[in-house]
DNA sequence: AGACATGGAGTGACCGTTCACTTGACTGCA
DNA sequence: TGCAGTCAAGTGAACGGTCACTCCATGTCT
């Protein structure tokens, strides 16, 4: 009595047989209109909702997706990007049926416990792996056969979706020297995102082949996505003999230090030193003066993603291995002309 | 040949039966050692994982608990809330072999599509619901039956959890009133999170009372979250004939709004208004001068409501109905004694 | 008019677990 | 020595869908 109604139940109250119920509930076209309504009409007297572990036993397929993502919450900066990133793919997943199930992991973890927990117990059906979760678990995800989209960059023969990291340092550089900067400084990333900090860097050199200049690889300096180490590296840029004019960090929480050090070393900004970041956090239009930042588009990211998996999962290779989405440069008040030379 | 392997695959293999098996998979005591480890290398071996649909079905059980989340794209200033909620249910969940299936969705919303995606298919346990989903799907999601815990405020009889805000907004307000500000300006939030506001301000005229004085209600505005409408209301606060010498505002953004407004001004930070704000997000360090604000501790929330769903899941009824996790006040530099009065 | 294609609806097996019972061996106690 | 009591392991029936077929009533072509 107080059990759910099955297919079969139902089935009987309508005066039909079950497979003609399952036919009502998948939707197929060949059931007639009145036979139809009565099915329907006994669904909702009975209030039945199908079970998903049998379909799933039966079909083969969970209609779920597992997720996995880095959870480290000393790094703030991204999780603009992460929330964004899985709202996009849930958008275009729950659009065709399917659920996003979840694994946020501490970053440093050992590489099996992840995806274990969606691959160990079979309740996925394909994989979307944030790469900042770790080289490590790359492999032993491909390993499982899973489909599986990386997002972000990876060495590993899977298909794989990120924003066009070397397109926005491209813009950003273009921008400074633009602006008349020839002495870019630049605070590079932690060799844990190599591969993303790979990319801005190309588009960093290829906007100064395009100028027809070369960076001058000694304003280089390295953090690892914090303010303070943006702070410090900032420190060690201006310290140089021949300073630069213009500071181009790798995230903003990093820009974010260096425009303190910058400030608390009595320069004005962006008069004196222009500064310019990367990920256009929310912070970043805060701030004073407001970041000159590029902008990720996360959501579509996830969106791109999540279609990529999907052509996975329907069978459908999909053409492109790598996919792109184009990023944007927003131009804010901390990038302006250097001040003129002696 | 392809076809992954079963029970009872595994049992023919070991030479038992499949309830064997079973009872191994589950780490049932009563197999003795020698049996256990035929088992145990029959599934290596044959690299055996149980399908969860399989066991769902037969178990009633999927193991898996809903978590509902508000996704407005434009409200960025919760993100760092929302993803450490759901990194520290996920620690808890986990811990206990549940996983994490996740329903973003725009916050403006048909209040029945959210949840019925897990309710209508019974893929879910339990469910972990924000209160910013909005008022209309709880009532929805109570009739559905399931194991509930609301994350924040609720007028619905169900369990509920959520930081301090009476407690945070009362250790802000004693501290302005301790730095001898007499008249403080309040940016209150939007209705849509009247309850959550309601407590800040119960906070707030406590810490008044307490120090034997009553706020002046004429020194309230209302802003939506939005730094815009910090600015706004900044300016309308400081309009007043008798303007006040310290602003609160309910959240970090329309915090950073009253900042702008106050420095375009031409007022100084702290030396002419106090700024106070609440939530303690990222940018609140970041800024100049660094945002004192309220600091929500909102893995602990997560985690807080994972286990009192566990304790639903497992029918053991939690004894507390509301559970209040503490917050904690984080003084920086945009608070200061006020100028001393003519 | 008879053979045949077509399409709506039904039948029963099967998916891989768990669950309630049963079986059988071994224990200890009278 | 016999028998209840215990405990490890086995048996077979669900669980609630999907899938591959069969079946039957139409309509069409020769």
């Amino acid at each position: 009595m107080s059990d759910r109604p099955t297919l079969r139940t139902v089935a009987a109250k309508a005066g039909v047989s079950h497979q003609t119920v399952s036919r009502v509930v998948n939707g197929d076209p060949t059931v007639t209109g009145g036979i139809r309504d009565k099915v329907l009409s006994a669904m909702r007297l009975l209030d039945y909702r199908p079970s998903a572990g049998a379909r799933a036993l039966a079909s083969g397929r969970t209609e779920i997706v597992g997720v996995v993502l880095p959870h480290n919450p000393g790094f703030a900066f991204s999780n603009d990007h992460l929330i964004r990133l899985v709202g996009g793919a849930d958008q275009e997943l729950a659009a065709r049926g399917y659920g996003l199930l979840l694994s946020t992991r501490e970053v440093p973890d050992d590489a099996a416990s992840a995806h274990r927990r969606f691959t160990r117990r079979r309740q996925v059906d394909g994989l979307l792996v944030e790469a900042g979760v770790g080289g490590e678990a790359l492999p032993a995800l491909r390993s499982a056969g899973y489909p599986t989209v990386v997002i972000g960059y990876t060495d590993e023969d899977l298909h794989c979706v990120h924003p066009d990291d070397e397109g926005g340092a491209y813009a950003v550089t273009q921008h400074l020297l633009a602006l008349g900067h020839r002495r870019i400084g630049v605070v590079n990333g932690p060799p844990e995102n190599q591969l993303a900090m790979a990319a801005r860097l190309r588009g960093l050199r290829r906007a100064f082949a395009d100028a027809c200049r070369a960076f001058p690889d000694d304003l280089m300096e390295h953090g690892d996505f914090t303010a303070p180490s943006g702070y410090a590296a900032a420190g060690r840029l201006m310290a140089r003999t021949d300073p630069p004019t213009a500071i181009f960090a790798f995230n903003d929480g990093m820009a974010f230090g260096a425009m303190r050090r910058l400030r608390e070393d009595g320069r004005a900004l962006p008069a004196d030193v222009s500064v310019a970041g990367f990920d256009d956090t929310a912070a970043a239009e805060l701030i004073d003066p407001p970041l000159t930042s590029v902008s990720l588009h996360s959501v579509d990211v996830g969106r791109r993603a999540a279609r990529i998996l999907l052509d996975l999962l329907d069978g459908r290779p999909p053409t492109e291995h790598e996919s792109v989405v184009p990023s944007t440069l927003r131009v804010r008040a901390s990038t302006a002309p250097p001040h003129v030379a002696t």
